[in-house]
DNA sequence: CGGGTACTTGACAATGGTCAAGTGTGGTGG
DNA sequence: CCACCACACTTGACCATTGTCAAGTACCCG
């Protein structure tokens, strides 16, 4: 697939005239990482922006005593690293590739420019903001307001597709990864997944889950107690 | 004040020209709301937004057993209840007025027009965003990475000023309020209050508070540990 | 097949929340 | 102007949730 292509199968580029995806395609960086490679850590000086072409990029924060948060995985077609070139100028968090991952890298001033120029694109970009937005409100009544076992259930019912899902779904990411999302440890989760299991809520085969009493989890995510 | 200056002196409409300006002021709803008043609620289809005048309003999401998570408080001059304007159509979290509290509204299909025709419009409504996130993943980085001292310590620091700050401040919100901001709760915030003071770290005399040793403070805000 | 990582399980500790019973304290009405 | 009431705040005893530490098992990749 040719680069233009690329760029305009991008949400944030949706409806660009095509002289300025041009523009865009002669501006952008094409940068393949593999797994494991810090693309850029908090407090360094911002001079762009990330699209994920393919692969997975972990958005997260870290504890002086090392502990990770993360605050969301980054996929297809979706950008990274924006705050800074309309605020601060340096990232607020560390991003990560999880997988080996093709990103396409803008340049802040250049894409000032152009967004100065194209009333779309600035809607477009706040659209992807304010969802990010509403997304960190979430992550925070989460971590606030909700326990483990709650935040847990809310992100099985999420990943199995919500009401109409068949119930089977598979985790894309490690356990590990899973509890550092959720604002835990691997052990915690591990044992709220055995409670779950032995109390028929779930199945669990390796990263792969079945849902068997939807009802149950839904009550759990609204905050009702796993019984011990 | 006529409204017109009003609406000139509020940071989002900065750089606006003057016609635009008087655009402004005919669509705008000017309210004033005592204290207490619920300004909308979390899942409320939204129809504008809001910009706050004069006093103060809470934004906050509830648990289901009632508690209370402060995401932030919008003083004068800063807007609210943006995000679904671009995203979602419903309000991500609930707002009421902390005391007696004149309000600006703007109805949501006339800011977008506006706001298409208006590029420094658009990069102004970016960079309130952008800063919101920002504040957000500091949110999420404390409520996940850090205990309640090390919040309640790097909140102190910040109301007195950073390093340049005299050392005194006061609390413009109750303490209950300050617990619901901190992911906490009343009771815990008295005792760390206490233990501080009892460790010469701050003066407590009500809403006023003395750093007595902001390099202890600094540390606490750090991850280092309140000695038992 | 080997090695490292992911995951599980158990015993323990600690942070901080709950419940309860106070002690101020500011504002309002008599 | 004072008494009272509501509300903010404090303090203590207790306990639930979840994190820490340690050890062992399973599993994937080379």
């Amino acid at each position: 697939m040719n680069i233009i292509d690329l760029i305009a199968g991008i949400p944030l580029f949706r409806g660009l005239p095509k002289e300025q995806l041009e523009e865009v395609v002669a501006i952008t960086t094409d940068q393949t990482f593999h797994k494991g490679h810090t693309v850029f850590s908090e407090g360094e000086e911002a001079s762009g922006f990330y699209v994920v072409i393919s692969g997975q990029v972990k958005i997260f924060k870290l504890s002086s005593e090392g502990k990770e948060q993360i605050l969301h995985f980054v996929t297809g077609g979706e950008s990274f690293g924006e705050v800074p070139m309309f605020a601060g100028g340096r990232f607020p968090a560390h991003a990560e590739t999880v997988e080996r991952s093709r990103l396409f890298f803008f340049p802040r001033a250049f894409f000032l420019e152009l967004i100065k120029k194209d009333p779309s694109l600035a809607m477009n970009m706040l659209a992807d903001l304010s969802k990010r937005l509403r997304r960190f409100t979430q992550l925070v009544e989460e971590l606030s307001l909700k326990e483990v076992p709650s935040r847990l259930a809310a992100y099985l019912i999420y990943l199995s597709g919500g009401e109409n899902g068949s119930g089977d779904l598979e985790l894309s990411i490690t356990k590990g990864q899973l509890a550092s999302l959720l604002g835990t440890i691997p052990e915690t989760i591990s044992r709220i997944l055995g409670k779950m299991s032995s109390q028929d809520i779930i199945e669990v085969r390796g990263r792969k889950i079945s849902i068997m009493n939807r009802k149950k989890l839904e009550d759990l995510a609204a905050g009702e107690k796993l019984i011990v």
